[in-house]
DNA sequence: TGTACATCAGTGAACGCGCGTTCACTGATGTAC
DNA sequence: TGTACATCAGTGAACGCGCGTTCACTGATGTAC
């Protein structure tokens, strides 16, 4: 059972990483289990050899994509100094790249508004995700004058969220453009907890 | 053709605001023709003497419900003085009553990801409608040390919207709950550009 | 005013399509002896 | 070692369902004379 078992090995993976590309861009919705499969040159039928419905995927690859994209936002960050940190990654997570399609990538933004509407069974997950980014970005923050270090830890989550999602809905003009910009100064200013100059 | 005519233009409304309801709530794709004409008291095969296509409605519901809530956010804010109203905003907005379905309601939670992933046609009506939200704050929030007026209004929509929508993915957990309250606090202090009490 | 005809909002069944899921089948891999 | 059988990942067609849209029809309203 040796070959035959990696086989499905690889093949399990290969379905991951496919919904994983497809969940991030398209959505829940938006991303078919026959696309999936497709992603991962196979057919349809054979998916269920490896989940026993859609939403088991989807549930795993949330939790795959979510952690994904903590270690991409905190790779190296513990090296910086604390006031510089919360700059980093709000440059990391709220550029045009980001916006565009590249990795680092995030799941929520193509999946939030499908959770609070029509995908509500996802929520534990999301729950999950959304806790483990928001106390890793708390351990990271510096405590500042402003507000206390979770409050800004989840109200940076919240803008940067928020901002890349207004920034893909309204991709191809000048206020996408201008909603990175911004969401990078008011979350840096606020973590600064003064003004400061512009990064 | 004049009771006719009235006859038509209250059928007219009457699925604007059935649509309306259905959109904020459950999205583009959640809101299905043959349920919004239900809403209307109709019945589905008479929607098309009203509108050209499913994409028609949700542009004009987009525009209705936009400015709906632009008309209710900033009600009796010019009476306030300049440094309340970003607070006061917040409040409205970020409020658990918000979340849970009530009243006033904004249709960005529900929308917005669908327009950056699968329903890229509504575009142009998200980007009127953003601009105008936008244009709109930034005229009655005051001049901050912290960051420019228009970087903290474009900042505070990403803010709201990101919050409230993942408030609405979290709820019922305690989190969602944290999230209304870190995105008014850091939302807050940062319109006052510095710290202070909390509210 | 009354009568014949025209209009058209609204009905409800049907269409084509994409979806998640099921199922009979295949064929390579593994096991029993 | 070789042969017969068992397993099961993967195939591809089919199923049922919900969707947006179409269409023949109805009946109340309006117009022509």
């Amino acid at each position: 059972m040796n070959a035959k078992v990696e086989q499905k090995e690889r093949s399990h993976e290969s379905i991951l990483q496919s919904a994983a590309r497809l969940v991030r861009e398209k959505g829940i919705s938006g991303a078919a289990v026959a696309d999936v499969m497709k992603g991962a040159a196979l057919t349809v039928g054979g998916f269920y050899a490896h989940f026993s419905s859609k939403d088991e995927l989807v549930d795993e690859t949330l939790r795959r994509t979510g952690s994904a994209l903590r270690e991409r936002l905190f790779e190296r960050l513990d090296a910086k100094a604390e006031a510089e940190r919360a700059e980093s990654i709000l440059k990391r997570y709220l550029s045009a790249e980001h916006r565009d399609g590249g990795v680092p990538d995030c799941p929520f933004p193509a999946v939030i508004g499908e959770v609070g509407t029509t995908a509500p069974q996802h929520r534990p997950v999301i729950g999950e995700q959304v806790t483990a980014l928001v106390d890793g970005l708390a351990q990271r923050l510096p405590a500042t004058a402003i507000v206390p270090r979770r409050t800004l830890a989840i109200g940076l989550v919240a803008l940067m969220y928020g901002g890349l999602s207004l920034a893909r809905a309204l991709k191809g003009s000048e206020l996408s453009d201008e909603v990175l910009r911004a969401c990078r100064a008011l979350g840096g200013a606020a973590a600064r907890g003064s003004k400061g100059e512009r990064s």
